[in-house]
DNA sequence: GCTTGCTATGCAACTCGTTGCATAGCAGGA
DNA sequence: TCCTGCTATGCAACGAGTTGCATAGCAAGC
C-alpha cells in the first residue's frame, strides 16, 4: 500500500541506494514499516518508471556500482497528495495474542512452554526499548532547539518508546496470568 | 501465516459458520487478527481438506443453509504444535507514523490537514477504547472467580485496552508537536 | 586455503491478502 | 414499490509480501 511513500519519505530525508534503504528498513524506518530488500528493489523500479525517482550511478573502488536514488518533483507531489489523504485503519495481526487465547486448549506443560516463550519475547522487547532510548539520547539530546524534521522524527520515536513500554507492562500481566493458571508448574519453573 | 490458527482458537471456543466467524473477526478476534470473509472461506476449505475441521450442514427457515464448523482432533493437534513453536517477530506497518515523518516535506496547510486527520483518528481510537471498556465490564465483571479460558481472554482484552490508552496519549503528543510547528495556522484552526 | 560475512543487485516462484462482483431470499422502512 | 440491508457463500483477478536462489568481488579470521 504505502511502501512507496515510506521510501519517498526516507529518500527525501536522505538520498540512498537500494541497499542502504534496505538497511534503513532494518533500523529507523523499520520501527514503523518493515520491508525486505526484494520488495524495495522491485518498488524502486516501479517508482523510477513512474518518474517518482531518478538514479545516479556511482562507481565504487573494489565494490559493485550502486545507484543513488533521489525523489523527483513528481514523486514529491505524489507524497504530498498521499499525506493529505485519509489514514487507513491499521490491519492488526498479533500472533502472541492468538497463542495466549489458544493456551486455554493446551495443557499445563504447553502453558509452561508458552511462559518461557513470553519471557524470551519480553527480553526482545526490553532490548528494543533500550535501543530506542539510546537512540533518543544520541539523536535528540536537546528537545528545545531543532527543526521540523527532527521534531517529527522525535515524536515518532517517542511513539515507539511508548509502545515498547506498554508491551513490557502487558507481558508482565500476561506472565502473572499464565502462572496463576498452573501454580505448581510455574513454581517448579520459577523457584 | 496463522489465520488458520486464529480460526482454530475461535472454533474451539465455539463452533460457528463461516459467516459467524467473519463477524467474530470484525469483533473480538479482530482486536488482534483481521480477516475478510473471502480469506476465511478460502482457508476453511483448505482446513477441511487437511482434516482440521468437519462441517455440519444446518438448514434454516427462510435463510440459506449454513455449515457449522468444528475442530477435529487433527486440527487440535495442529494448534497445539503451533502454540509450542516460537513466536514470530511482528511485521509492523504503521501508516500514520510514515505520514507524520512525511509532514516535514509538506507545507503548513498540509500539516493543518494532518492535524485534522489525526484528530479524527484519535476519535476512532477513543471509541474503540470505550467499546473495550464496556466489553470488559460486561464479560469480566468478577476478576476473581473464573476459568482458564476467561482469564486468558481477559488478559488479551487488557492488552487491547493498554494499547488504545497508549495510542491516545501518543496522539496527544503528536498533536502538540504538529501544532508547535505552525503556531499561527493551528491557532486559526483551534481558536 | 577455506569459510564466513559484507556490499550490491536481481530473478522466479509462491503464498497471502484485497477488491469487485454474483447469487438468493427475506425483512423493514420511505 | 423500491431500496437498503442482513444472512450466507463463493469465483476471479489482481496486488502485496515472502522465500529461495544467484552473481561477484573483497576483507577478515581460523
Amino acid at each position: 500500500m504505502s511502501l512507496e511513500h515510506a521510501i519517498l519519505v526516507s529518500l527525501l530525508e536522505q538520498p540512498a541506494s537500494g541497499y542502504e534503504l534496505a538497511r534503513r528498513f532494518d533500523r529507523s524506518i523499520g520501527r514503523f514499516w518493515t520491508a525486505t530488500h526484494q520488495q524495495i528493489y522491485r518498488v524502486l523500479k516501479r517508482m523510477e518508471s513512474d518518474d517518482w525517482l531518478t538514479a545516479e550511478e556511482v562507481g565504487q573502488e573494489g565494490l559493485p556500482d550502486k545507484k543513488i536514488w533521489s525523489v523527483t518533483p513528481t514523486g514529491r507531489s505524489a507524497l504530498v497528495a498521499w499525506l493529505r489523504a485519509p489514514v487507513q485503519p491499521e490491519a492488526v495481526r498479533h500472533e502472541l495474542a492468538v497463542k495466549i487465547r489458544g493456551a486455554a486448549f493446551d495443557d499445563a506443560a504447553g502453558r509452561a512452554a508458552l511462559v518461557a516463550e513470553v519471557e524470551r519475547y519480553r527480553a526482545d522487547h526490553a532490548a528494543t526499548l533500550a535501543g530506542y532510548l539510546a537512540g533518543e539520547r544520541r539523536d535528540f539530546p536537546d528537545p528545545a532547539a531543532r527543526d521540523a524534521r527532527a521534531a517529527l522524527q522525535h515524536v515518532v520515536l517517542r511513539g515507539g518508546i511508548a509502545y515498547e513500554r506498554m508491551v513490557l507492562a502487558w507481558l508482565d500481566d500476561v506472565l502473572d496470568t499464565l502462572r496463576d493458571l498452573d501454580p505448581a508448574t510455574s513454581r517448579k519453573a520459577n523457584p
